[in-house]
DNA sequence: TCGATACTGAGACTCGTTCTCAGAGATGGC
DNA sequence: GCCATCTCTGAGAACGAGTCTCAGTATCGA
């Protein structure tokens, strides 16, 4: 990413943003993102966490996401193109590699009348671990995710 | 709907905040609707125009969508499976009927052992008024909207 | 070395939303 | 019809997430 680096000086307080996202595998909130740094930069305050986190997203070294309505945004250092499915009951997030046809996406830019630049695509559900106790039904029925 | 109506009194309030939603076609953000509803009914609060869209969307009358992080809520009447276009500059959302094909659906179930109950599917980009100045390239690339 | 610029932490602030509470109105049993 | 209970309401306080402001500090280039 070295191209990408130019744009921002790499403090170290920055180093320490992209080095406690880049060791998450959970999808923190940039609350959790600010506790982990906070262990490592004692002295951080939280809008320095918040502008660090906005940089890094702004030159592409991290996504941002928003898994539900009133939620935090969450942020994952995997900037490859990829989706999430989210547990309904606690809340996890897992990557999903699964892309939409590029056909599919192009009918819809057409029919819409819109210049697509990317979408967003979030799974909701039950992730393994809470579906097992309750027996939930594996089905997909893809109801009402609008 | 006489089916779900029956979980929820309609009072005069949230006969207003359904009347609003129903007659616009704008996804209106909830002080958008507290506002619209206040036109109609002067005195109510917001903490009931809360309520109200909360109800609403609890028994099936409304969705509530979240078009991108940090941006209010906003609240669409047609509870019909369906997906959105939102315009990165101006903010609009467009309906999308689009909905990705239920082999995917299974496929990224088995492969991710959710038990997937449905999906969020978000576009982005530019509408046709915005993009219509700039010239913005029409072609989908779809990158990196995880 | 020095001035300009970028960056920092602290904390006040905004915004969207939820919670609390007392009062009002609806409901149901008698 | 009366009354106890329940539900709903409006007002406003409170909350969490995120942004803004500001003065001090670090870094860069000349």
């Amino acid at each position: 990413m070295p191209s990408r680096e130019q744009e921002l000086r790499l403090t170290p307080q920055r180093a320490a943003v992209l080095a406690v996202l880049r060791a998450a595998h959970d999808h923190p909130t940039a609350a959790e993102v600010y506790e982990r740094v906070r262990a490592v930069a004692p002295g951080i305050g939280s809008a320095t966490v918040y502008r660090s986190l906005g940089l890094l997203v702004a030159t592409g070294h991290a996504l941002e996401l928003n898994l539900g309505a009133g939620a935090a945004a969450r942020y994952d250092a995997n900037t490859d193109r990829h989706d999430h499915a989210v547990c309904d009951r606690c809340g996890r997030a897992v990557d999903i590699d699964h892309p939409i046809p590029s056909g599919m996406v192009a009918e819809i830019a057409r029919d819409s009348g819109f210049s697509i630049t990317g979408y967003d695509l979030q799974f909701r559900g039950l992730c393994p671990e809470c579906a097992a106790p309750a027996g939930a039904v594996t089905g997909p029925s893809a109801d009402n995710g609008a």
